[in-house]
DNA sequence: CTGTTAGCGCATTCAC
DNA sequence: GTGAATGCGCTAACAG
């Protein structure tokens, strides 16, 4: 066993009590007990038992991630940034990954967050599915604060921090506009929060510039479609460039890409020119960190949405 | 507050333990009782506090992953399959990052190791410099099960499992040679383990084939040491294809590039045939894995490195 | 099979 | 400023 706060008293010659104010610089404590304790707790090598002392005052100093996989940019990125903001607040960023198994993973990670490990908890949702009765009452019962980045489970109340997607779609078709697009295939799943408030911003953008669209494609809809309204410059929406393989066949030479962050499609020839949204990952991690944190101090959240501008728009 | 097992064992009208035992599935308790406090703990949605079960049993059934960066791949790959591997065995892995501060950080993150917060931990090492008296006092209090990985402090007893460097430098040679390698110039840092593991074993292998080579090259040394020793396809070795830059100006076209895992080279023009040591992380991973397991049954290991054959040798 | 008792290692009352 | 007592929520050892 390890060295206890009792065992650091005895060496001391004084009351555990003491002791422990004495290694929390509690004011109370003189100057000269304060030094005599540290000193010993060095040369000894004394370490607090974390959980002794969560167990006795309800705080564990870690904020947890809970998130997809590592591989995921998006994801990694937040996670990076995450970390270093919570290590500034003298918090430790603790990652937990239900990669590369959602369906059991993902429960079995919420409900650790359930155990009173940490006193905050940043969530990457995955898909709506995972929304069972079973994942609400876990989620329900964890009791620190929480937030969720990125994508969120719609019809449950919880705070999340998420790109503007009003901008972000208003500036894509700004740039696939001036680039001649006379028509739009969209390539949203309806899977997640996040593509369904894509699509959702992205058709209000379509109908306003009066351009036609494609909503769900499938490839053998498209000849068609372009056919029907004579398009020769279709742009096509997407979350990643190589998200939409199966229809570049049936686009035209040079067609319009329009898709989020760093992802340059794998096979070129075709493609026309590529435009791409860059999401504001620092500042969305330092918004959620900062709604956990005033969280932390006691302050109220309410479980709106908050958006963040997307960071740049490239031309490739 | 939430619940308590107390709260649980009075609203089922029987003791505390028996609570406690029938959640953990104790075959000391009757089924029916089981049954009756297991329902009665889904619908009032009782979770056990973790801490105060670590604090009884002296058990987390957390593994603590210690890195660097998120962004370097080959943690990365190494946490993907842990987080697997663990999962499989019933332990959660918690994911510690020590970027992108590593002066401050790292010390920190593993201060926390110390605090019987995991039952076992792999360690992601930084360079040797991190191995000061205080780092080394804080690893001594650490005292779950520990494994280093892929990198390791030399100078202090822990097992550590990483690529067998004999081979990935034999192979390495093998293709340089085959490719008319005449001459070899070593770009490895003295500052890890791995990097030093990798030299001496390279040295080894060029002494053997009679090839000469420059070990530390400054760019100004490189023109002098290639005339010397009239060398035409000179093969740079190193850790990653980008580790060399500087010195690429004074390398005659089509040079030979020897390298680790999937790094090819920014900016390709005067490169000749690209060897790659594509290392088996996750045999590595499985490998570590199993020492922190065996340790948990109570077996003992030895401080020693455990080498990994490459999984594959790659030309590009 | 179940209840009783006694801690795990701290922080936090109170006293003094 | 410091010591003594109490409890956080749980598991374990011991009875019965």
């Amino acid at each position: 066993m390890s060295l206890t706060i009792h065992d650091l008293a005895k060496l001391a010659g004084r009351n555990p009590s003491t002791v422990s104010r004495a290694l929390r610089n509690d004011p109370r404590v003189r100057e000269a007990t304060r030094k005599q304790i540290a000193a010993l707790a060095a040369e000894h090598g004394y370490v607090p038992n974390l959980n002794a002392r969560n167990l006795a005052d309800g705080k564990t100093r870690i904020i947890a991630l809970l998130m997809g996989s590592l591989e995921f940019q998006v994801e990694r990125e937040a996670a990076v940034c995450l970390n270093e903001i919570f290590a500034e607040h003298g918090y430790t960023l603790m990652i937990l990954s239900y990669a590369p198994n959602a369906n059991e993973l993902y429960p079995a990670r919420l409900s650790i967050l359930t155990q009173k490990i940490c006193d905050g908890a940043i969530l990457f949702t995955p898909g709506d599915a995972f929304l069972t009765p079973e994942t609400r009452t876990v989620l329900d019962s964890i009791r620190c604060p929480r937030v969720c980045l990125d994508r969120w489970f719609s019809g449950y109340p919880l705070p999340a921090v998420t790109t503007d997607n009003a901008i972000a779609m208003r500036g894509l078709c700004d740039l696939a506009e001036s680039a001649g697009m006379d028509g739009a295939i969209l390539c949203y799943h309806a899977h997640n929060t996040v593509s369904r408030d894509r699509k959702e911003h992205l058709l209000r953008e379509l109908k306003l510039r009066d351009i036609p669209f494609l909503a769900s494609p499938a490839p053998e809809t498209v000849p068609r479609f372009l056919r029907e309204h004579a398009i020769r410059k279709p742009a096509v929406f997407s979350n990643g460039t190589n998200d939409f393989h199966p229809l570049v066949p049936a686009l035209p030479p040079g067609f319009l890409t329009a898709a989020f962050d760093h992802t340059l499609p794998d096979h070129r020839n075709a493609f026309g020119p590529i435009f791409l949204c860059i999401q504001d990952f620092r500042k969305i991690a330092e918004t959620a960190a900062d709604l956990i944190l005033r969280q932390l101090n006691g302050e109220r959240v309410a479980p709106q949405i908050v958006p963040v501008p997307p960071a740049a728009f490239h031309t490739f």
